[in-house]
DNA sequence: CCTCGGATCAGCT
DNA sequence: GCTGATCCGAGGA
């Protein structure tokens, strides 16, 4: 099977992060091949506050301006995460894999999922759509119903949804779908907000849940 | 320069 | 569910 070349990427990111679903990354080099096959993205587009590349190209991003394709491999947190580049600022996370092969460890989360496969921050700028190192295969047979939902682990844009996964496959990151339907949050009274305001350094500061709930919605094929 | 939040994760309640 | 580790990049408090 042939793999993907620059036109595939070079499209809207959305339907890349969405048509990845499935696919099967590989990584070659001299320790040996290793492969996943992709159950998680997040699409990240053009005028999107979360992206990396909201505020147009840095030091830091640069890989996200260069070709279709180009691997956008940054780190958070002592930890690397990869994306495949689409279109000029735009770019596609690559969050969880099912192992094809031998593994390290579970690739589930994107920090883990670069461990997995000995991704480095030294892959940045890399080229998935022609390089030998790095090369994406489409998938084989079904794919399986897919799900939408919020971005994981952001403050900015939580509306948006723009998370993509494999509603079957018990790689990815976070849960999955609750039952149809299922409402858990109460509407909460207006006057019953936290009266003192605990001091919380940056680094404890509580994130704002989704109210518990994965916001994972399904959406077919 | 200095500040501060972060596309995470492991580990705990 | 919640917390801290731990340090870098981006922006200007």
């Amino acid at each position: 099977m042939r793999r993907r070349g620059r036109a595939f990427f070079d499209r809207p990111t959305e339907r890349v992060a969405r048509e990845l679903l499935g696919h099967r990354f590989v990584v070659r080099d001299r320790r040996g091949i290793r492969s996943v096959r992709l159950v998680e993205t997040e699409a990240y587009v053009a005028h999107d506050p979360a992206n990396h590349a909201y505020r147009g190209p840095t030091r830091r991003n640069r890989s996200m301006f260069l070709r279709p394709g180009t691997l956008y491999v940054y780190r958070i947190h002592q930890v690397v995460c990869a994306n495949l580049v689409t279109r000029p600022g735009e770019a596609v996370l690559l969050r969880a894999g099912a192992p094809l092969g031998e593994v390290r460890d579970r690739p589930s989360g994107p920090g883990r999922l670069c461990r997995a496969l000995g991704i480095r921050i030294e892959d940045d700028g890399a080229d998935a759509a022609r390089g030998r190192k790095f090369l994406l295969f489409p998938s084989r047979g079904r794919r399986g119903p897919i799900a939408v939902g919020p971005r994981v682990g952001l403050r900015r844009a939580r509306a948006r949804r723009l998370r993509y996964l494999l509603l079957e496959s018990p790689w990815v990151s976070r849960p999955r779908p609750r039952g149809r339907g299922r409402r858990l949050t109460s509407a909460s009274p207006s006057g019953s907000r936290a009266g003192a305001k605990s001091r919380r350094s940056r680094t404890t500061r509580r994130r704002p849940s989704g109210g518990g709930r994965s916001g994972v919605r399904s959406v077919g094929r």
